[in-house]
DNA sequence: TGGCGTACGCAAACCGGTTTGGGTGAACTG
DNA sequence: CAGTTCACCCAAACCGGTTTGCGTACGCCA
């Protein structure tokens, strides 16, 4: 089994040097007809295919883009993944994907190895790490487009929804329904996206003139499991409650599997939201109301955003784009 | 804004060699503690960390394995994906991500692309390309694992799923509770997991004494729409069944669909199995009656086969790995 | 025939690390 | 005191491409 072909093999063919070989394959400077000839039938008789390496480092870029993100098995990272493909894939890009479980540590380590390995631009969704560690993580050489609507100083562009306008809106569904004792289902405080919204729930009910009342403000995280767990213990301690609104869609599936568990019927007796529209929301049982987080949208977003600081074409402050969500009216509210 | 610290720059402040610097970090070769100490502290004034392009170069290697799977989107592969990364990653490797669509010229490209970018491994599910074309397309130098009951020739390990038994299985819980228009809805014929699963229900039915009616085997896709409008289709067309087996829960999903829309119902007129064990076939109504596919597990037996590949610690022939997949019965059959 | 411009090919430098092979001085040995 | 051994460090080669700068051959023109 012989090793693979280096340009000098194909050189050597073609009779000419590893410059003309260079030159001829990537036209950056004039070949004569006939020596592009030996050397492209030279490199169909090797099987020829430059050594990506030794490209990369030449030219200090990989063609690369790394996507960091809480989870890969959230329905919601793995579709916005696809948009980024889809839209860099054409320029020869390709996007390697970290899953940091939410871990601060390994938040650190996998943007502080992407920016080693060169990665030509980086998307994040962090969970806990805050922006300023960010910033001394990946450095000013990396462009980097931040989903979700991280807090400043950002380092880059940022991409979001705006979830706070799309969860008042939601809270308003169910206040327009005559429902009154609304609580909201989110993540630990200050961690991930949860804040945000529940700013969005607390704009709604204060526009109504309805106070916020702690008690209705369940803090779990963003796992079925957990918001489950959470939603059935505040049901055991007695919540009075006919209306839940959740940080996102897995959370609302626990909220459903707890309200069944303690017999309460959706949506008749409480009515339940969720945010991010995946696919298993429409599978639930009621199907689930929530909003669309427009998951496809953000990735090609991203994608573009990337292509141009990577290519120049775009420079200057950071922008902030907004994806506005929207609310589906299903079954469940 | 200064250029990322080179090795140089360690070996000028600590005043030693460049080689003195990369012994010390690397420790293959020994240093006095004194010279150590010296890089040690020049590489933290600095923030030093090593360039990987040019590591990746020299030692021709990457710490990275290439995942090509046809679709991201289905929850299938993430999971896979999470029991890849959660698998390697304390040996410093990463994994790239490939979604191919089941596009031939895309798994073509992907694999070929990987290759010249000398991942280390390779983990490949495949739609449309044949066994041999990824001889072609991979060479021997780079480990595999083909995931998936490819066909041979392999060039590399394999693991797979004893689907043929587990359909069979799950066929014979259908006629068990005396279900005998048993249908099999699968993806095109001869491309993915279909042919195989097929095979098994086939098994069954020829066990059981039932011969195969080849009006009962329907062909479509593996997408939930793909299969709700060919059932449709099929019951239209006055197909008589009282139970289906699907190739996968997507699927499966797809066929609850068409039968809600036919006004049958789910167990009682007609029985439905599906395939993985996603996590939307617990969300469903009813609730999808399965075989657990194990995802996470191949995917850490495809991360440890890899490992063990690449660091020579396994060689010799190809082996062949089968993690048995086991039937879930929920409400649907 | 001499002068000049253009087209094209090549040697060498470069990207930034790791590894090899040789050299030096100190400690140890007989 | 000469001969070894050992611990340590360094210069140079190397990975495999791309790019720079220069040299040469040739055509054109006066």
């Amino acid at each position: 089994m012989p090793p693979r072909p280096r340009i000098a093999d194909v050189a050597d063919i073609a009779g000419v040097s590893r410059t003309t070989v260079s030159h001829a394959l990537s036209g950056r400077r004039p070949v004569s007809d006939e020596a592009k000839a030996k050397v492209i039938a030279a490199v169909k008789e090797l099987d020829y295919r430059a050594n990506q390496l030794a490209v990369n480092l030449r030219l200090q870029r990989t063609q690369t883009i790394a996507f960091v993100m809480p989870d890969i098995t959230n329905p919601f990272y793995p579709m916005v993944a696809r948009g980024v493909q889809d839209t860099i894939r054409d320029a020869g890009y390709q996007v390697v994907v970290c899953s940091t479980d939410g871990d601060p540590v390994r938040e650190a380590a996998f943007l502080s190895d992407m920016v080693s390995r060169a990665v030509d631009g980086l998307i994040i969704d962090l969970f806990r790490t805050p922006a300023h560690a960010v910033e001394a993580l990946v450095g000013k050489h990396t462009p980097a487009v931040m989903l979700g609507p991280m807090k400043a100083p950002p380092i880059g562009d940022r991409v979001h929804g705006d979830d706070r306008v799309s969860v008042a809106e939601a809270t308003r569904h169910l206040l327009r329904s005559g429902r009154t004792r609304i609580a909201f289902a989110g993540g630990p405080p200050g961690i991930g996206p949860g804040g945000i919204r529940q700013s969005g729930y607390e704009d709604a009910l204060l526009g109504a003139g309805v106070a916020v009342d702690r008690k209705l403000v369940i803090s779990a995280d963003y796992t079925r499991d957990g918001v489950r767990v959470a939603v059935e213990a505040a049901l055991a301690d007695g919540l009075d409650v006919d209306g839940i609104v959740c940080a996102n869609d897995l959370g609302a599936i626990g909220a459903l599997d707890a309200l069944r568990a303690h017999g309460r019927s959706v949506p008749d007796d409480v009515a339940v939201i969720g945010f991010d529209d995946i696919d298993a929301a429409a599978l639930v049982h009621p199907a689930l109301t929530t909003i669309d987080n427009r998951a496809y949208e953000k990735g090609t977003v991203c994608g573009r955003l990337l292509l141009q600081r990577i290519s120049g074409e775009l420079d200057g402050p950071f922008r902030d784009i907004i994806v506005p969500g929207s609310l589906v009216v299903r079954d469940s509210a």
